[in-house]
Parts: C-alpha cells; sequence; structure tokens
RNA sequence: GGCGCCGUCGCCAAGUGGUAAGGCAGAGGUCUGCAAAACCUCCAUCACCAGUUCGAAUCUGGUCGGCGCCUCCA
C-alpha cells in the first residue's frame, strides 16, 4: 500500500514515489525571523511533524531540510525599530495595533536584550536580531514540541555563494537580467520558453502581465520580475557579489539552499497556503531557470489556522503567540488539535474566544482536545492495570474480535490517504473504546472467554501495544498515563486556580465521610467540590478528582 | 477587479460518483450508596436551484453566503 498524496502542482492525488527508494528528501519552508511565532507555525510544523514521523514509520531514510530566512527587510525594519528605540521615530504597522502595556513592555524588554548584544558585537545589529529570534524559535517556541529533527537547518546569511552561484546561472541562461546593481528574474523570457510561470498557483501569466503596471522609475521590466539580489541600501548587512554590494531576494535562498543540502529534483516541498504565491511560483521558476531540470516533485500546503474565520497574521495583528499558547495548553494538547484536523483545511479558534452572553455555551477547541487527550491515557492507564505486572500464561490466545489487531493497518490506511490524521484520530477513538470494553468485563464473563483471564489480558496487552505504536507515530501519549494525567491535572488547577491542597483536604474528608457510609455529607462535599470547579470519580480503589475544563 | 478555495447534524470535523467516520453537546440505558467515569442505544441526506448519471454531499451550470491569494505572511 504506497502513500497517496495531494499534490498541489498537479492538483491530483497520487501515490508517492520517492525520486531515491526509500528515501524522503523534503523541504519546509521555516521562519523569516524577526519576530515571535504564533499558532500559524505551529500548525504548520506540527502538521509536517506527522507527516514526517510517518514516512520514518514506514521506513524511509529521511532528509529534512528546514531553513531560518534571516535577511529580510522586515529583520532590518526590526533592526531599525531597535535603533531608534522606544521614543524614536518608527512607523507601527497594525501588529501593533492591539497592544497592551504588558506587550510593550516585553517588546522593549526584548529590544533591549537584542540592543545589549550588539554593543559587543562587531555585526549588523540586524544579524542580532535574527540571531536572536532562531534562538526563540529553536527553544522556547518550538522546544517544548519535540518537533522531528531537521538534518538541516541551512540560514541565507551562511548560503551567500550557493545564491551567488544560482543567480549567475539563471543569468547567463537568459532569464534574468542586472539593472542598476539589482538582479531581477526576467518572468516574461522565462515563461515564453516554458510556459510554466503560474503552473503552482494557477495564475495566468497574461493576466499577470496585465494586472499590474511597472510604476516610474522602477528597475523591473515588467511588473511580475522579482529580484533575485537586492543592490545594498545605506545601513543594511551587505556582501559582495559580481553586481556590487547587495543581498539576497526573497525566494532565492530556498532554492539555493534546497539545492544544496536535498539535491534536485527533490520529493516534497510545504509550507503554509499563503506561501503558494508568489513564494513557492517564483522558486519553482527561478530553480528550474537555473537548474535547468526539475525543481521539486510533490508540493504540500497546510491550512490557515483563522480567529473568527479569518487567517491568523502579524500584519493583521490577530494572532496568538506560542507562548500565549503554552498558557491556554500543554504541547500535547496542541498537538491534538492540529491533529484532529486535516493538514490542509483551517483550523478555527473563534469559540475558543468569543464567550458573547446569549450565545449557547460551546466548549472551545482546546478543552474537547485536552479531555480527548485525557480519555487516551486514561484508557491507556487502565488498560495496564489490567494486564498487570504477571505474565502471561502460554496458553492464553488472542479473543477473536480483530478490533484489537487490526489498530496499525487501519491507521496506516488512513495515514497513506494523504496522511489524513482526523481519520487516524477517530480510528485511535474506536479503538480506545474497545479497550474500555474489555476492561469493563466482569470477572465472570472473563472467565469464560477462551483461554480466560490470560486470553483477556493478552487481547488488552496486544491492543495498548498496537495503540501505543501509532500513537508514537502521531507523537502523543508518550508519556507514561500516570505522570502524564497528573500534570495535566496541575495544569488545569493552576490555569482554573484550584487550591490543590484544598481538594485533597475534602477529599480525605469524603474518604472518611463514605468509610462511615455518611453519604449526606459525603454528597454535601462532592456538591462543594463541583464549585470548585472539581469533579469526583470513585473507583474501587479509592476516590481520584478531575478539573472541569471549560 | 482578476484567480482560487469553501458552505456536511446545535458546535467541531472526515468523506471527491455507490447510497453520510469520529468528537462535543443532547436523550434513554447498564454500572454505582447516589453520582462521575466507562460502555451500550438513539440523534443529519450534505447552502439553494437546475442538469449529467442506473446512482451525486461528491461531476456540470447558475444563485446566495464566507474566506484566501493578487504587497509581507506558516
Amino acid at each position: 500500500m504506497t502513500i497517496q498524496i495531494n499534490n498541489v502542482l498537479t492538483r491530483q492525488k497520487s501515490p508517492f514515489v520517492p525520486v531515491e527508494e526509500n528515501k524522503l528528501k523534503i523541504y519546509v519552508c521555516g521562519v523569516t525571523v524577526y519576530g515571535r511565532c504564533h499558532v500559524g507555525h505551529l500548525r504548520c510544523y506540527l502538521s509536517f511533524d506527522a507527516i514526517l514521523r510517518y514516512f520514518a514509520h514506514k521506513g524511509f531514510d529521511i532528509n529534512y531540510c528546514r531553513n531560518f530566512t534571516d535577511i529580510d527587510d522586515k529583520i532590518i525594519a526590526r533592526a531599525r525599530e531597535i535603533e531608534a528605540g522606544k521614543d524614536g521615530q518608527w512607523t507601527q504597522n497594525a501588529a501593533y495595533a492591539d497592544y497592551d502595556d504588558t506587550q510593550w513592555q516585553e517588546r522593549f524588554a526584548e529590544d533591549e536584550i537584542i540592543r545589549k548584544r550588539a554593543e559587543s558585537s562587531e555585526r549588523h545589529l540586524a544579524e542580532i536580531v535574527s540571531d536572536y529570534f532562531i534562538d526563540i524559535f529553536t527553544n522556547e517556541d518550538f522546544g517544548p514540541f519535540d518537533l522531528y529533527p531537521a538534518t538541516s537547518e541551512p540560514r541565507v546569511s551562511q548560503h551567500i555563494p550557493e545564491v551567488i552561484d544560482l543567480i549567475q546561472k539563471i543569468i547567463d541562461n537568459g532569464f534574468a537580467y542586472e539593472s542598476g546593481g539589482d538582479v531581477y528574474f526576467d518572468v516574461a523570457a522565462y515563461h515564453a520558453k516554458t510556459g510554466a510561470y503560474g503552473k503552482l498557483s494557477g495564475r495566468d501569466f497574461t493576466q499577470l502581465m496585465e494586472g499590474a503596471r511597472v510604476t516610474p522609475g522602477d528597475k523591473k521590466r515588467n511588473a511580475p520580475d522579482f529580484a533575485l539580489w537586492k543592490s545594498a541600501a545605506p545601513n543594511e548587512p551587505t556582501w559582495t557579489s559580481p553586481w556590487g554590494q547587495g543581498r539576497p531576494g526573497w525566494h532565492i535562498e530556498c532554492s539555493a539552499m534546497s539545492d544544496k543540502e536535498l539535491g534536485t529534483p527533490f520529493d516534497i516541498h510545504g509550507g503554509g497556503k499563503d506561501l503558494i504565491f508568489p513564494h513557492h511560483e517564483n522558486e519553482i521558476a527561478q530553480s528550474e531557470a537555473g537548474l535547468g531540470h526539475a525543481f521539486c516533485n510533490t508540493w504540500m500546503h497546510n491550512g490557515f489556522v483563522t480567529v473568527d474565520g479569518v487567517k491568523m497574521s502579524k500584519s493583521l495583528g490577530n494572532f496568538i503567540t506560542i507562548q500565549e499558547a503554552l498558557k491556554m495548553a500543554p504541547p500535547e494538547v496542541w498537538r491534538t488539535v492540529v491533529l484532529s484536523t486535516h493538514y490542509a483545511s483551517p483550523i478555527d479558534f473563534s469559540r475558543t474566544r468569543k464567550e458573547n452572553e446569549g450565545e449557547e455555551a460551546v466548549r472551545g477547541t482546546i478543552d474537547i482536545a485536552f479531555d480527548r487527550l485525557e480519555y487516551f491515557y486514561e484508557t491507556l492507564k487502565r488498560a495496564d492495570e489490567a494486564v498487570g505486572e504477571e505474565a502471561i500464561a502460554d496458553t492464553a490466545k488472542l479473543l477473536d474480535d480483530d478490533r484489537g489487531t487490526k489498530i496499525t493497518d487501519t491507521f496506516e490506511s488512513m495515514m497513506n490517504d494523504d496522511f489524513n490524521t482526523a481519520r487516524a484520530m477517530a480510528s485511535i477513538g474506536d479503538s480506545m473504546k474497545y479497550v474500555n470494553e474489555l476492561c469493563d468485563m466482569k470477572a465472570k464473563a472473563i472467565k469464560k472467554l477462551d483461554g480466560g483471564r490470560d486470553s483477556w489480558r493478552l487481547t488488552l496487552q496486544t491492543a495498548a501495544t498496537e495503540l501505543r505504536k501509532v500513537l508514537g507515530v502521531l507523537n502523543i501519549c508518550n508519556q507514561s498515563p500516570s505522570a502524564a494525567l497528573a500534570s495535566m491535572r496541575d495544569f488545569s488547577a493552576r490555569q482554573k486556580g484550584i487550591d490543590t491542597e484544598k481538594v485533597n483536604g475534602l477529599m480525605a474528608e469524603r474518604a472518611a465521610a463514605r468509610a462511615e457510609k455518611n453519604w449526606a455529607r459525603s454528597d454535601e462535599i462532592r456538591d462543594e467540590l463541583l464549585t470548585l470547579g472539581v469533579e469526583l470519580r470513585d473507583g474501587v480503589s479509592g476516590s481520584d478528582w478531575k478539573v472541569i475544563r471549560s
């Protein structure tokens, strides 16, 4: 059974055929490091994480390249803002519109750190800025998420020779021109030769040419042309090139670095849907123009994270940063949220924020995922306890029910279909239900089974093992259930401001009341706990409690 | 304005020609001191209209509504 992927380039779902057998060469567009990441970035990298892990599970030897764009107008702009200082003259874009005092404080504290670092360095402030945010990306924003490690994380600033080399090839092939120190890609020339411009984004070349005019004074020949190399402006980081001092344009780094790290053509190029045009379209054009052969076979794009139906983006200022997200739920819950939706579909968070009076109370995406994850862990815990420590007799045989043995097969068939993690999660949920069903069996019924208790235990053990295997591929439920449940409860208690000491005191008091069969007092305490936001769970081996979410 | 995507149960969300996965919420039940949890049962014909087809949520055309890209964007 092969993996079917919806290829944006061909607009078809087709079997994945790697360039080299059993190898996956994949490039996922990284971030431009000028600020902290938000949930949109998180969604992207978590979506591709599941895809990467599934390829690894299928035995692929993975070469995964995820770049850092560390030379860019916005990085330079941030450097200028820092230079100007808190009270200096700089234009605030929409991203700052909703900033409150705390955010401004954090912002200026961050600026201060960067400024300090710059003082003890010979390097350009913009380079300090990008270094700083690469560090934040790696350690603070994505550190807690345990992403599948990239084979390489190239930075443009360290690949200037490769960039220059590629630009030169494009010029030599007649698809780029120098103009006043800049170098532009000649979209018209490229399209005349190949007819290929617009093949990824479905844009019509003629309309692109008509659509926009070249403004007077522009160094471009035609509107769709884009810069491969930008000549130096005052106070910018620059490098020496055959066309003078300057720096790379936006798209060229991905072309140069993917060719270097993966070789071309490579298998999969991924990123957010918003990169399709112009970024990826231009990447294809310049790469194929320079290299003279195909660039990448399969293009995959993840859907947006939206807020009230509108795309989350820095320029709109409607984003939830990853740091804020981590206060809302632990990393594993966020992963569960992302996995519950197909990678190409949007994820909307409006319901988690919109709690208007009169609106039907609906539980938020995060709370549902939180409870779902707890359900998974609770089920695994039950299974572990049911199986126990003692050895299972050799005479044990699996019960005649394939629900416990086809877990991996079902999972793979879901994942093979364009990495449908939503269906995979649903099938895991079905298996969890089956495990609970087994755990609910009465001792009498278990005895009557063919092979008795040992067969029952063997079946449970097999199902739990398979479940852990597929959950491991999705990189959730990897911890010991008890530890995970305890930390999730702590998280919720802290978040809701629940006094754990007080709850434990009430629990003890209730246990005493129950021992005396003082049901009235016992129920009274239950109600009291309920008002605290705590739900009781009485079991055979004593009572436990859980924080009610939402 | 151009190009493109989407509209599936109260909410979320799979499903791209063969007769609607799953989750949340809701109803009933088993279990329980009573509950909770767990498990069982029930709960949609797919925005609207017309067409193609033996057969459509899935294809075509139109209408209405939402969004995205076209400037930076995961």
